[in-house]
DNA sequence: ATATGTTTTGACCATATGGTTGACTTATAG
DNA sequence: CTATAAGTCAACCATATGGTCAAAACATAT
């Protein structure tokens, strides 16, 4: 049954699958490895068979997690196009990127609060000088007064606070407008066309 | 010693600060009772003389960390002075309270996240009803044509995100931008000063 | 000084939880 | 069919961790 590509078995994914809800969920410490084993609906031993420790498995989902979102902020503003489409592609496809994996911006923000340094050098070097190009492109629309005149370091966080922020901040979100069931999902849905107009015209003079 | 206003001693304030901040940090289950004791300086034993449980302390820590920021939601945004003026200092003072008190966001949701039945009827009530005059203020104020036409709800998240998202993104903007030392204190700094106008201007026709 | 109540300590307990090990089962190959 | 390897299971282990308890230390009042 294994293929020259080594892919993982079928019990591999079920755990990984499950371990992936729990501790997106959960944190390293909330999760149970009893609880990702019943929640893959196998033994417990297996957990260890495939992946040695709870930590290791951990750390594959950490990482995964991370490649998700994190480069999609690095490729969706170095695309080569006017500053405005860009911004506008930026808020759709972020949106999207995370409707599609709502847990992981809690999740690792979470995990990077309790130990910054646990992925500093992993990213620092390269997200941070990738993302200096779209900076300069503000500064430079800026300067010659094609949008408004702020920091662009803050607008590139106003951005990314627009577009992350309603899925961190989800449960709040439900009890202070009483969202129910399928309320919410409307609401990102309502977003996502409204967000990149909103964005743009808050930007541009 | 003890006062009539029942004053709690030294060494319960100074366990529940230790518990606070670890709670805080690392969330329920990432927090070790052993932590906590050696962080207030004071036997384990003491954390159980004072407060029952990890559980109860936890409780404590985890109710007031709620009061400190979400009834600030409410009476910032139920102030009697004109929708432009009540929203530049909801933003000015809510990045202040926040600012005096920067990991209990993220903390909040991570808890709010694990678990959203645990305090949803304590809030639910209480906050939900107090927003739906502002919700109604901006409607009214969108119907003559005063701000931009969004739904209400959207504009209320917008300012929500553009608030308290960078205290919650903070390891990421500091990785993505390159932070270090007192640089993201600066970046909040500047932020409060801007941010008011921003958001003003993102609204108003 | 003695008694009474409060605070603190250190030793100890019970249990949850991550992890191991060896036997059993199933698949794969010769 | 047999042998070898891969996968699964159940019982068990070691330890971390929340929690208890009785005795000591300290304070306070009579």
């Amino acid at each position: 049954m294994s293929d020259q590509l080594e892919q993982p078995s079928q019990t591999e994914q079920k755990i990984f699958e499950a371990a992936r809800h729990i501790f997106q969920r959960k944190g390293l410490e909330g999760a149970r490895m009893q609880e990702i084993a019943d929640n893959a609906d196998i033994h417990k031993s297996m957990l260890h068979y495939y992946y040695r420790s709870k930590e290791a498995l951990f750390q594959k989902v950490y990482q995964l997690s991370i490649m998700k979102v994190m480069p999609e902020i690095v490729n969706l503003l170095n695309e080569e196009v006017s500053l405005e489409l860009k911004i506008r592609k930026f808020v759709v496809k972020y949106i999207e990127t995370i409707q599609a994996n709502p847990d992981i911006p809690l999740f690792i923000l979470h995990e990077l609060n309790k130990d910054p340094n646990r992925l500093k050098q992993f990213i620092m070097g390269q997200v941070g000088k990738k993302v200096e190009p779209f900076l300069e492109e503000l500064r430079q629309a800026a300067k010659e007064g094609r949008i408004v005149d702020m920091p662009p370091e803050q607008i590139l966080v106003n951005i990314l606070s627009l577009t992350v922020f309603p899925f961190i901040g989800r449960p709040v979100i439900q009890m202070i407008l009483g969202y129910e069931g399928k309320d919410f999902d409307r609401f990102i849905e309502e977003r996502r066309l409204l967000l990149p107009d909103y964005v743009i015209n808050s930007i541009l003079k």
